[in-house]
DNA sequence: TCCAAATCTGTAATCATTACAAAATTATAA
DNA sequence: TTATAATTTTGTAATGATTACAGATTTGGA
């Protein structure tokens, strides 16, 4: 995992975003947390030790990252976005607990440049349920 | 496929929804269309030949159907959610015409009744990228 | 150090979705 | 059929995540 500063810098420099401060503490907390957060969860979090951030940054340096593809955007819940630094997985979500899963699922459609004739360039995997804990705990 | 009134009237009773007629012009409409629309597309194309409806009916059936399961909220788009009178299928967002396409893909992780040990309820299978159509035309 | 360009901040605007109370409709029973 | 209670629908206002925008700050290079 990708979470020292000088390495994030250079993570940033070779997909051609300017490394600020910022987008670097941006970055290493969207990789070292798997919390797939919400925009407000990432700008509160910041904000403790960087008391000057505004929400708006974050949200513009969110959709940079996306479409520079360093992270994903999920649309889990159709009331706000979720971000995850890691890609290549599906999700499952708890109705339950809430909590989202990621799931190491080797999927051979994703293998796959195109599908139907269709040039794929990105996709996202999404399972609704109860969660193996849940389940247990009734 | 269904969209004589009286099918889908008992289609609803099926499901424990009482038909009311805003309810079978709403179902018929999601069954007919293959367009994937918004609530507020709906409500729009409704309100031709139903002048008293609201936004408002239209969502709360919307959200009453997809908990019945009679319809698929489609989580492609941050800024908006969609519906889907079918499921069962995955779906193809071209970046380019913005088009939303069905893909009648043959997956053997949904038939499963459990994922990594977490019970599957629903799922949601998403690519993006550029269709065949946009391809070819450059 | 200085400067132009890029980035960041703070506030206000946008707009899909939801909340809520009143009006209309429905189903049922007398 | 008519009365009645429950459900549904409507219309308006509220919510809240996301975006727009202009001014302040920061960045990297000369």
């Amino acid at each position: 995992m990708i979470t020292d500063l000088e390495k994030i810098k250079k993570y940033l420099q070779a997909v051609k975003i300017k490394p600020t401060y910022l987008r670097i503490r941006l970055l290493k907390y969207l990789l070292e947390k798997k919390n797939h957060p919400t925009g407000k969860m990432i700008y509160q979090a910041l904000k403790k030790e960087l008391p000057t951030i505004s929400l708006t940054s974050i949200y513009n340096n969110l959709e940079l990252f996306a479409k520079k593809g360093l992270v994903k955007i999920l649309l889990l819940d159709p009331k706000e976005i979720r971000f995850d630094g890691e890609k290549g997985h599906h999700h499952f979500f708890c109705e339950k607990c809430q909590k989202i899963i990621d799931l190491p699922i080797d999927c051979n459609l994703i293998k796959k440049k195109k599908i139907f004739g269709h040039l794929i360039k990105d996709w996202d995997g999404y399972f609704f349920g109860i969660c193996k804990d849940c389940q247990r705990d009734g």
